[in-house]
RNA sequence: GCCGCGGUGGCGGAACUGGCAGACGCAAGGGACUUAAAAUCCCUCGGUCAGAGAUGACCGUACCGGUUCGAUUCCGGUCCGCGGCACCA
């Protein structure tokens, strides 16, 4: 007996028990099945689960509950991204070894998770920070560096003072820290960088395949790559007997350069410097340059200043003399660290030669008009026009003039075609404790050594201070620190920076094809079998970052024939925030609310109907207090009907002739079979969940109708199939309550979990009648059932003889009459 | 500045290929049940106007215009909001 009252205090914990003691969503690979590979991003354990998490893991567990009833072998598997800056915080703050916080806090989100209910497969959990993990990670590493692809070099990067760290450009967001929030500086330090700039190209086009992916996510991918075409070449500097190159997008105004101009970094200005009456102002001014942090810097509102050397370069095209000139607005990294001025062409130029006086030179017009210099007030930017004062490509149209100019460039040996990126290579070492050491040791004879690969992990010691301040904790390990040269045996020291996190999260996706395999990452076959991801899904933040360096990952495991693959995910979804009262969920606007709370509340099924119901996946959740008690209500009305309807289903009449139901039973079947078309394609094409579940609460409404009407004379067969179905289309979304029902009214010794998907009968999808809208001039003038197959003729005969429709049309002539069979009948009169 | 996304009732949202704008839910109002309340069940619910009422007319998907028998949907332009990139030569 069904109890009469839904209490999913009661249920849920009963199921979530019974499920974890049966392992109910362990998988194994099999060959023999189609398989689908369903992939939340894992989360890194800060201690509790937000609502953030609740919706990814929602939206994760419908689609892998859904496909599993479809018949695919499902992977839906969890793990913890789990080093990081805010266990050492923790450490720091409260003596806690940071390893010890970040298991205590992975034991309570577990716990948090399987109280929702999620489907994973627990035995294939992976923890970034455990020794099993990270000796591959460091073995990833090692591979890197053998390719060519872990280099240390020496150069200006990001500086997090409060961090204590150096960051990727991936992580410094408007000047300032991802993490921290506080602004990064230039600090020239030597680093391990990781070469994602020789895969930028493939990163760029491979975009292009990725067509499970939104168009939004893509195109920050492409802004930050920052592919650009154009010329590099270069000036003669007789005074000093140097050679300047620079990079210019635009070669088509080579004959207007009046200037060039050096970025302060750039080494050619100590050679200037030298011997030179200016010396003492230019050192100054680039020193003043470079203390300027990256917002003073690159903000597009400071202004441009520069200090001209005293020396002058030679423009290859014409033999002009040119100033050489020092700018703190040049990026030393991007190009050459050097660029060409023309005035004429590039506004920041044109603003650049007003302040110091710097000659103009017009040498590109509109077509069809002359420019004047004295009449010009701004460079002239359109990427359209005719040379003119350009020697022998005076009168080329620009496009034209651009590639006979680089051909000369390149013909007479000065310069040559070139594509730059804006993306730079990934600053992976990090000066902190919480991360895989970099298995890397400097021997005074040998130089710079990998940890041999049976040496793997490099174990993280224990015996560390956080608080010696500049210095990485690492560092204060002698323990650690000293070591033997695997090459020649004598006494080394080891690095002591960890990695980037991005690093471990880059690939634990391959990891859980085969997670505990102690020979191997991931054995070659299991991957095959299980990759690539077919659904992940997860928060826009990470839209350049994790996916980025995902992609470079595997690009790179790739070419090393580690798995044959181009793209580790062919579809994603980017799930919007949960948001309170129009603003994101924080604790300083007190708005946040705890999932902790709700699941108690209410239990786990009415918190994941509510958010996926609220909003579709990719939009913002607004949370509603009273729409989750809309939620509960419906689950309640779902509980009440089966139980009304219990002693019908007691009856188990399992089949019954469709042909002879009457009208209240064929509209009943007709709505069942609308809502598994409907519940199925949401699912399937569009992940409108919202939608889904909108069409399951109108087959409720209808069966409540049904009952109303049909009283105790209720068709035993029908409800039972519709019951069924019911529950069955329920199931992804609310596992507990569906299993509930399941084994107390259908079958008490499966699983609704285990069960074949619903399909409809595209029979019971007819109808006999239909409303069609009756239209004057395109206005709504009548609605009328008529018969489904009226033809067009009849629905024409019908709509002119109807009242309303006749009074509309009056004295006019009827012109034309449009005729969309079941739908609508549109008289054109004049 | 460049690129992308969006703008629909009091609110969250729906309308899938150009064909009934506002499904479903929330809030609100009314009724039934109850000594009462909660819960539940039923009804109403974009605006204006006319009508005792059934009903009908007009307006309405940010704004202006176009294509079309017909536009929330397609095209052109404008405004606003959100997000990304931004001195990248």
């Amino acid at each position: 007996m069904l109890q009469d009252k839904y209490s999913p205090a009661a249920i849920e914990k009963k199921w979530q028990d019974k499920w974890e003691k049966e392992k109910a969503f362990k998988v194994e690979m099999d060959p023999a099945r189609p398989k689908s590979y369903v992939l939340e991003m894992f989360p890194y354990p800060s201690g509790n689960l937000h609502m953030g998490h609740v919706r990814n893991y929602s939206i994760g567990d419908v689609v892998a509950r859904y496909r599993t009833m479809r018949g695919f072998n499902v992977l839906h598997p969890m793990g913890w991204d789990s080093f990081g800056m805010p266990a050492e915080n923790a450490a720091i703050k409260h003596n806690i070894p940071p390893k010890r916080w970040t298991l205590d806090n992975i034991a309570n989100m577990k716990r948090q998770q399987k109280a929702m209910g999620l489907s994973y497969d627990w035995d294939r959990e992976v923890t970034t920070c455990k020794e099993d993990y990270y000796k591959w990670t460091q073995w990833f590493f090692e591979l890197f560096y053998k390719r060519g692809l872990a280099v240390k070099k020496e150069s200006a990067v990001n500086w997090c003072e409060h961090c204590n760290t150096v960051l990727a450009n991936e992580q410094v967001i408007d000047g300032k820290c991802w993490r921290c929030d506080n602004p990064v500086h230039k600090k020239n330090l030597s680093q391990w960088f990781f070469k994602i700039t020789e895969y930028a190209d493939e990163l760029l086009k491979d975009l292009d395949l990725l067509t499970g992916w939104p168009e939004r996510v893509k195109t920050m991918q492409r802004n930050w790559i920052g592919r650009s075409e154009g010329l590099e070449f270069s000036f003669e500097i007789p005074e000093l007997g140097e050679k300047l190159p620079v990079y210019t997008t635009r070669p088509d105004t080579s004959f207007g350069i009046t200037f060039v101009v050096l970025a302060p970094e750039h080494p050619l200005v100590e050679k200037i410097c030298q011997n030179n009456p200016k010396a003492e102002a230019i050192r100054a001014f680039c020193k003043k340059a470079m203390n300027q942090s990256d917002i003073e810097r690159t903000s597009s509102e400071s202004e441009k200043e520069g200090i001209f050397t005293g020396v002058h370069a030679v423009n290859p095209f014409n033999g002009n003399q040119v100033e050489v000139w020092v700018a703190n607005y040049v990026l030393y990294d991007y190009g050459t660290g050097a660029v060409m001025g023309v005035p004429t062409g590039d506004q920041r130029d044109w603003m650049f030669a007003d302040k110091y006086g710097i000659k103009k030179i017009v040498t590109l017009c509109p077509i069809g008009k002359e420019l004047k210099l004295e009449e010009m007030t701004c460079a002239y930017e359109e990427k359209e026009g005719m040379l003119v004062n350009s020697g022998r490509f005076s009168g080329m149209e620009m496009h034209a003039a651009m590639a006979a100019i680089m051909d000369e460039a390149e013909a007479k040996g000065f310069g040559k075609r070139k594509i730059n990126y804006r993306l730079r290579d990934w600053l992976i070492s990090r000066q902190r404790y919480w991360g895989a050491p970099i298995p890397i040791i400097y021997c005074p004879k040998c130089g710079e050594v990998l940890v041999p690969e049976e040496q793997l992990p490099v174990l993280l010691p224990e015996d560390v201070s956080f608080t010696a301040g500049a210095k990485s904790p690492l560092a204060t390990s002698e323990s650690f620190v000293h070591c033997t040269c695997p090459k020649c045996g004598g006494p080394a020291t080891r690095e002591t920076d960890t990695m980037d996190t991005f690093l471990c999260s880059s690939w634990y996706y391959l990891r859980y094809t085969d997670p505990h395999n102690d020979k191997k990452p991931f054995d070659k076959d299991a991957n095959m079998y299980w990759g690539p991801v077919d659904q992940y899904i997860g928060g826009i933040e990470h839209a350049i970052l994790h996916l980025l360096y995902s992609r470079f990952f595997v690009k790179v495991l790739r070419d090393a024939g580690l798995l044959d693959y181009d793209e580790p995910f062919s579809n994603l979804l980017t799930q919007g925030m949960v948001i309170k009262d129009g603003a994101k969920m924080s604790k300083s606007l007190g708005n946040v609310v705890s999932p902790e709370e709700i699941l108690a509340k209410y239990g786990a099924d009415t918190a994941r109907l509510f958010i996926l119901f609220a909003a579709p996946p990719e939009r913002e959740l607004d949370w509603s207090d009273q729409g989750v008690e809309g939620c509960f209500r419906f689950l309640n009305r779902v509980w009440r009907i089966v139980k009304a309807f219990e002693p019908l289903l007691e009856q188990k009449v399992m089949s019954y002739d469709s042909s002879a139901l009457c009208g209240a039973e064929k509209e009943l079947r007709h709505l069942l079979h609308a809502t598994i078309k409907k519940v199925t394609e949401d699912i399937e094409t569009r992940f409108n969940f919202n939608t889904a579940i909108s069409a399951m609460m109108e087959l409720v409404n209808g069966l409540y109708a049904y009952r109303e009407s049909a009283k105790e004379k209720a068709h035993a067969g029908m409800i039972r199939e519709a019951i069924v179905a019911l529950i069955k289309l329920l199931s992804p979304f609310v596992p507990h309550i569906t299993e509930e029902l399941w084994q107390q009214i259908v079958d008490s010794e499966s699983s609704v979990h285990d069960q074949e998907w619903p399909s409809y009968d595209e029979e019971a999808l007819k109808v006999d009648s239909v409303e069609i809208v009756l239209q004057v001039n395109g206005k709504v003038r009548g609605r009328l059932v008529v018969p489904a197959e009226a033809g067009k003729e009849e629905l024409e005969r019908i709509a002119l003889a109807d009242a309303n429709v006749k009074a509309h049309i009056g004295n006019a002539a009827v012109r034309k009459i449009i005729c969309v069979p079941g739908r609508l009948v549109n008289i054109v009169a004049k």
